[in-house]
DNA sequence: CGGGATCCACAATGATACTG
DNA sequence: CAGTATCATTGTGGATCCCG
């Protein structure tokens, strides 16, 4: 490696991986679409997004939430009710959701064009 | 949620997920920016990412090679030598890492902020 | 309803040694 | 050189129960 990209390209790594940290992981973004997409309560999001239980989802809104991404609003004390809602913020996550998407779906192809010739030979 | 909406989040979800897999979790990003930033060999690569292990890297360049972002070629037999480089395919995550990078700076700042609006109350 | 506490299985990782 | 094998340790996730 030239010494001279040693330092950004370790910024670059470290940038990256900051990301990595705030929105990766398997649940993540499901959770903020899920509540993009209208779901405001603990439960709704929670049977909203397959596979996901109880301990996970509250540690990712946890997650979500110092990082400035969703609020927790107490709407009613008893019963308790709590609303969760996407900040304005996290809708700067649109820039990358939007592609990660895109090259998502166009890797999946990818990956099925290989297959085939795979098959072929 | 509304019903509508339920086919098209579920397939986002899952496009974003996949990205997710490919790239994800804490090597994917920093291998590929390594070989791409000149390293060929093994070795080379295991001592230009800080952290990493030879047992972990050596997982994660098979999972990039299967995903075809990087070739694997056996340059000689013996000694043995083997130089890995990123495939022309690789270059198309430069559509998310470029997005990625940006939104993980900015959102260190925004944390930064957070945390001294926080001091001052 | 919105979680936290606990227990447990299994996956991931570090360290070290070893091989073709 | 380019990895694998093995073992100990740690981390993480699921299942379940419980509480205000």
């Amino acid at each position: 490696m030239v010494p001279s990209d040693d330092k950004r390209f370790r910024e670059k790594i470290s940038a990256i991986q900051d990301t990595m940290f705030v929105i990766g992981g398997k649940w993540k973004i499901p959770v903020i679409l899920s509540i993009y997409s209208g779901n405001k309560r603990f439960n709704d999001i929670l049977t909203s997004i397959p596979k996901i239980t109880n301990r996970v989802l509250s540690k990712e809104l946890k997650h979500l939430e110092e990082n400035l991404l969703i609020s927790r609003t107490i709407v009613s004390d008893y019963p308790v009710k709590i609303e969760y809602a996407i900040t304005p913020y996290c809708l700067s996550i649109d820039k990358i959701a939007k592609p990660m998407e895109e090259w998502g779906k166009s890797h999946k192809k990818e990956i099925i064009k290989r297959q085939i010739n795979n098959q072929k030979t």
